[in-house]
DNA sequence: GTCTATACTGTGATAGAC
DNA sequence: GTCTATCACAGTATAGAC
């Protein structure tokens, strides 16, 4: 439901593996992933606990099934970093380009930051976390001062955390995202600067 | 282990409850809080399951249980903050001592980072970040336009956060504390500063 | 007050028939 | 490709020994 179908063979219906995945991040998201059973995904698909372990190989490869579409975005972002020069204007422009891609994976976003745990156990978490090192080796040289290293990778997680951690009251989630935005590249400016 | 003894009966021994605590965060830590059961844990102290069920209620009980000291040293440094001038020097030396609070709480801290969806559950998170909230309010003005709110939303977050997440490589623990606490003083400066 | 013995329900997972 | 049957083990609960 959430994501896209990857091969669209009849265009027609989602295949039972997308149902499934559509299924196990809507109760995962409402129940939290532990709290969610195999048998719940299974009933609100009408089929039986089994026949999920014919797509999945376990509970947390559904979980890590997720992140496929998230992982090529960041991806398709550091290949185009690579081919730009190492300035402040690229490094602004990756920020921006990587809140676009936050804004589309939200809930992926949302459930990876209340599972660390789980994820970790399936190597996921390792995954992501090493694309967050390639977009972080591009926004600040590698024997840069610490502190300078250190606000270019704040830089990157103040651009997910927020949307998720802040505590919102009247501000829309278009507001949310410009504000962290803006102080994401306040932190690679003040990093230019010195 | 970790904790130190809250009410030193005879000053010798740690009491069960207080060797319980130990055992489960050591646990928790090495193989994650959803895959240590409380058989391993109780094997571990010699006791049976139904030993750890007189002591705590449930095993998110246990997990809950190690947060209540941190909770208290937050709460000293919001009633510390109540009573001084609301101006930037004050917010410095907030965060300064939150630093201090965290460096003495960093497994706790990991262990929130890792668990959220298992602390949520017990409705432990929302005690958390109701503090978080109320530190928040002495950093800032409720009136602030939103960026310089998540401004020092950030500065609060960047504290732990880095400490938990930043991908070390040389750098001594000391380093990254101070580079962290930098990163957020300089935050609410640029708040001061506008 | 502190613990053991025992049992219960529901979980993720597997093997093999259709 | 899907289902039935079954598994070991999880968290939980209670009764009762010391």
């Amino acid at each position: 439901m959430t994501e896209a179908p990857r091969e669209a063979r009849e265009q027609n219906q989602p295949s039972t593996r997308e149902r499934i995945q559509g299924t196990a991040i809507a109760l995962f998201s409402e129940h939290g992933y532990e709290h969610t059973s195999l048998r719940e995904i299974a009933e609100h698909l009408g089929v039986t606990k089994a026949a999920l372990y014919y797509h999945f190989k376990t509970k947390e490869d559904i979980a890590a099934s997720f992140f496929e579409s998230y992982a090529n975005d960041l991806d398709g972002i550091c290949d185009w970093g690579d081919t730009q020069p190492r300035e402040l204007a690229t490094r602004t422009e990756l920020l921006r380009r990587y809140a676009e891609v936050i804004r589309a994976h939200v809930p992926v976003l949302r459930f990876m930051q209340n599972n660390q745990a789980a994820l970790t156990r399936l190597d996921r978490m390792s995954v992501f976390r090493l694309r967050q090192r390639r977009l972080h080796a591009l926004l600040v040289e590698s024997d840069a001062p610490l502190i300078h290293r250190m606000r270019a990778w704040d830089a990157i997680t103040t651009l997910y955390s927020n949307w998720i951690t802040y505590p919102r009251v009247d501000e829309s989630e278009d507001e949310i995202r410009e504000a962290s935005l803006q102080i994401s590249i306040g932190m690679i400016e003040a990093n230019a600067a010195a």
